[in-house]
DNA sequence: ATAATAATTTAGGCTAGCCTAAAAAATGGG
DNA sequence: CCCATTTTTTAGGCTAGCCTAAATTATTAT
């Protein structure tokens, strides 16, 4: 059973918006959004992906994966997040950079290459905006850090991911001198615009944005 | 101006095709045999692509590349062989499996990425199957060996690259023990069947029939 | 419960890229 | 030069994937 590109994005946006909304599947509306097309094409597409079995759709309800679907989509994450890792590694781009490559490499059909591109890189676990690499069974387990505003505290934490891949974004944080990995002091919390003052590892204080805030993903350090 | 997956492989074949045939462009229907495409689809796509200037096409007449087709044919051409290279030497594939999956990779978008690629792989300058790579300006030049069959003496040899490059192929030649760079001394020429005798290395001797010989490209040994 | 609004689906239409079959043009042997 | 064959083009049709606009269904606020 063959499978589009553009079927594969459909599979890969139901998976994603299902993630984040905590598995209630993902409606026309928000696929619509994610992929930048209209609200009737999507519908059309889902009643496609329903023929092939790889998604459970009624009219007027949030479509699901099926099981077979979902298996597509996490093989689709698992590309996209290694090719992600190899474009860092081993080619040195920037995490800014990376994610619009990896979303034409992770079309590339080869069971063989993805599994020695994984040996090839050493198995990594997460890719460079944090995100962890399902293995080649599938398996996936999700981050338990949380976006950094979600804690009402200060406190010292460590920066474990991102919620968004924009270039700009991702800028951003470089240029606040901000890496996976780093420790966040959080010395002052502003009420009045929710921006905090922070410390990263031991450079001089800075002040993160509620924007910033609510799109790094953070646990608290042990 | 943006090209598709679909023309871009339509300038590829026009190029090979070209190339083959020493510059007198290519046929409708050698282009509906290169594609396993039907003639009609060809004269069709022959006219989107005049449209766009890339290439020059009159009815009932040879296709040519246009100088802006010619940089695009070149192009996919190095990232091709660039990947081939990569899936070689970094994934440890055989010569036989990575040309289906740089089918795929050659119309990955991205200037950055082949440049980056070629520094990561040390700027080779031939593919696993002797092709010579274009560098980053689009010079090309290409090899000066010749099919072995087209020796008619006797003599010493080395095996410089292939004109075919189906797995059944180049499996045939591995299992002949044949590899790029090998020494092959021609011991023998049978004029019935045109099949050789030949010592390759320090082997034993094998046979190569005519339809080896004459998709072995070798230069004489100096 | 009703009316307004929002979400979704349907209907009709478009383009890229393919196909088949028929028509037209080029070619080659006598 | 002419007829048969080959090559190429044209005409008409199909599917995937998109769009807009209208119709339908669901949701929300009164
Ligand atoms: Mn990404
Ligand atoms: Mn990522
Ligand atoms: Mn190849
Ligand atoms: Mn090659």
């Amino acid at each position: 059973m063959e499978i589009s590109l553009t079927e594969e994005n459909y599979l890969k946006a139901i998976f994603s918006i299902n993630m984040q909304t905590g598995g209630v599947g993902a409606s026309t509306n928000q696929l619509s959004e994610h992929l930048t097309n209209k609200a009737g094409s999507v519908t059309d597409m889902l009643k496609r992906l329903s023929e092939k079995k790889l998604v459970q759709y009624k009219k007027y309800q949030n479509v699901h994966l099926s099981a077979k679907g979902e298996k597509m989509a996490i093989e689709i994450v698992r590309k996209h997040r290694l090719w992600e890792v190899f474009l860092m590694e081993k080619l040195k781009f920037g995490w800014d950079e990376v994610h619009d490559i990896a979303e034409q490499l992770e079309h590339i059909k080869s069971k063989e290459l993805v599994n020695r591109l994984d040996v090839f890189l050493g198995h990594p676990k997460f890719d460079p905006h944090g995100d962890p690499i399902p293995d080649s069974k599938g398996q996936l387990n999700p981050l338990k850090a949380k976006p950094l505003h979600q804690f009402k505290n200060k406190g010292v934490y460590i920066f474990m991911g991102v919620t968004q891949h924009s270039a700009s974004f991702l800028q951003h944080l470089s240029a606040l001198g901000l890496a996976i990995g780093d420790t966040i002091k959080v010395e002052e919390i502003n009420e009045f615009d929710n921006s905090l003052k922070v410390k990263i590892n031991k450079n001089a204080s800075c002040f993160f944005s509620e924007k910033v805030s609510s799109n790094i993903l953070v646990e608290l350090k042990k």
